[in-house]
DNA sequence: CTACAACTTCGAGCGCACTCTAAGTCAAGC
DNA sequence: GCTTGACTTAGAGTGCGCTCGAAGTTGTAG
């Protein structure tokens, strides 16, 4: 797969592909005959997740952590679950919030009438 | 109420309500004898408001086209409306999103076992 | 053979939302 | 009278997450 086909695939541009490799969001990509990327689906599906984070507003460097203890490879396990436990708390609590401001927004809009 | 007041109850910093003011989203503060920047109730209800629009991810562009609507006062009630339930739609989307992203965390966790 | 598109690196630039600094004014307490 | 601290202005600086541009190389279609 091409940095254009994965572009394509995840939602992301080649330029930001290459920007999170850059900063080591992503491991360095292999290369074919011509120096070009060359992705497998297991980098799909990293990046995919990677996005999930993202919508749920993971700071970039928090994803950094991540993916370092993810790269550390076997004896890491423990920590990456608590970070994405004490995420998973972070997440919920903002839905919660957001429902609240549904219920303002409701009301504002109800105030408004016909 | 002075702006170190109303900093302190809205979470604000006394810097962030002024440049709320510069850019227009706060109307220009009345002055006590001083100086000074005095503030009613109605304004705390107003940047409690821009508070609601700013955790459901509202950019400050659209808090000015509401805050002009609202500053024109009788006549854009219609449009006022229209905005925030459009708003409103984004913001339950946004908590469909992030109700995914805890499925997808919560399989994640759960994969790393006990 | 020649376009042309897609890739490469490096580094600069951008939009957003603050955030802070500097220099000065003013009111209250010791 | 003097210090202290909160206020004032204008404008510069910060951190984040991209986003783009320039200049060069390579693979493919006509």
């Amino acid at each position: 797969m091409k940095i254009s086909d994965l572009a394509t695939r995840t939602g992301l541009t080649a330029h930001t592909i290459r920007y999170y490799e850059r900063i080591g969001l992503m491991p360095a990509a292999d290369r074919d005959s011509s120096g070009h990327r060359a992705y497998d689906e297991r980098t799909l599906v990293w990046v995919e997740f990677l996005g999930h984070l993202k919508t749920t507003g993971m700071p970039i460097r928090d994803m950094l952590d991540y993916a370092r203890l993810r790269a550390a490879g076997a004896g890491t396990e423990g920590r990456r679950k608590a970070m994405l436990a004490q995420h998973r708390a972070v997440v919920a609590q903002r839905v919660v919030d957001l429902n609240e401001c549904l219920d303002v927004l409701d009301a504002k809009i109800a105030g408004y009438g016909d």
